[in-house]
DNA sequence: CAAGATACGTCAACATGGCTGACATATCTC
DNA sequence: GAGATATGTCAGCCATGTTGACGTATCTTG
């Protein structure tokens, strides 16, 4: 692993020190940063009576329209045990509905109702809010150095997987 | 906030397309990414009989020796009850010690024992690795970026306290 | 076309780590 | 001395993860 530039040394400082608190500093970023972002949507999620495992299930199937069950297990990397319970709340809620897939009849593909994307498009709004701000704040060079760093966090096996929610299913 | 709204046509690419793209992918890098750095402990912890909620209140300890009680739970955002069952397992396995404060004797300082360094150490290691490694492949500039991007996430009211991390108490 | 693999669902039991509410004690501050 | 503050603790509940075992429909392949 190379060697980091540290930034411009305060006198004498060693860079191994620096090399810790710069570790140090994005792990407690990533930290607060997620916990905060996420913090934005408690309020609507409390008043929906839904937990945060619904909105990641939301937010997946409302990025990628007919998702197979399948590949939302593999997203969100928990059992299908856990996965058919959320499921199961967000369809008795008409948040949720499923299809048999045409080429594949074994496969269900998931979508939102009309009410599950609004609910979803709230909840959007939240962290829109508060990511936007961050990114203005930030400005747009940091933003894309924002989007390398967490890139290199993901690991190769999972990258593929998580750049394809950018594209439509066709 | 600037009103920012649904993703129109496609010939052209609509700024607010892309605007909403950009958001969702941070919102997928910063799950992706977190997630995936805290994954880079978890066969330790297993190992160790620990949780996720040991290892934050681990960290932070180490981070900031001689940490009141009551400043580990503004930081970890948990009750008191939730913490204490923490610090009580922790206690017990000889990983934390604390002593009366001097200047006020009702506060309790935190520290960690020589063992419980040592097994601090070894999960930052984990993390050390898997973020300096993503550090590395973005390049500095790139970190200072995803640095102010984060900072743009913490609450005004809780900048203060993370940023207080990176010095010693005195 | 039969056999096996795959996609999905479900039952039951359990672990972790949050939460609320109610109280107790020691200590500090005024 | 009275009240605020820092900490601890009992008891119970909830959300969301886990493992293991099975069942059914459908696809794939020899």
């Amino acid at each position: 692993m190379a060697d980091i530039s540290r930034p411009s040394a305060s006198p004498g400082a060693s860079p191994l020190f620096l090399r810790e608190d710069e570790i140090r500093r994005g792990v407690e970023l990533l930290y607060f940063g997620y916990t905060r972002l996420t913090n934005a949507i408690d309020q609507e999620l409390v008043k929906q009576g839904l937990g945060r495992a619904h909105h990641r299930a939301l937010y997946f199937i409302a990025r990628q329209p007919d998702l197979t069950v399948g590949e939302l297990l593999r997203l969100l990397a928990i059992t299908k045990q856990s996965l058919g319970r959320v499921l199961k709340e967000l369809h008795d809620r008409d948040l949720v509905v499923t299809k048999t897939g045409a080429l594949d009849r074994r496969q269900k593909l998931l979508r939102l109702t009309d009410k599950g994307a609004a609910l979803e498009a709230e909840l959007f709004a939240q962290l829109r809010e508060k990511l936007s701000a961050a990114y203005v704040t930030a400005g747009q060079e940091s933003v894309t150095g924002f989007w390398h760093v967490l890139e290199g966090l993901v690991p190769e096996s999972d990258r593929q997987m998580v750049f394809d929610l950018r594209k439509d299913k066709t």
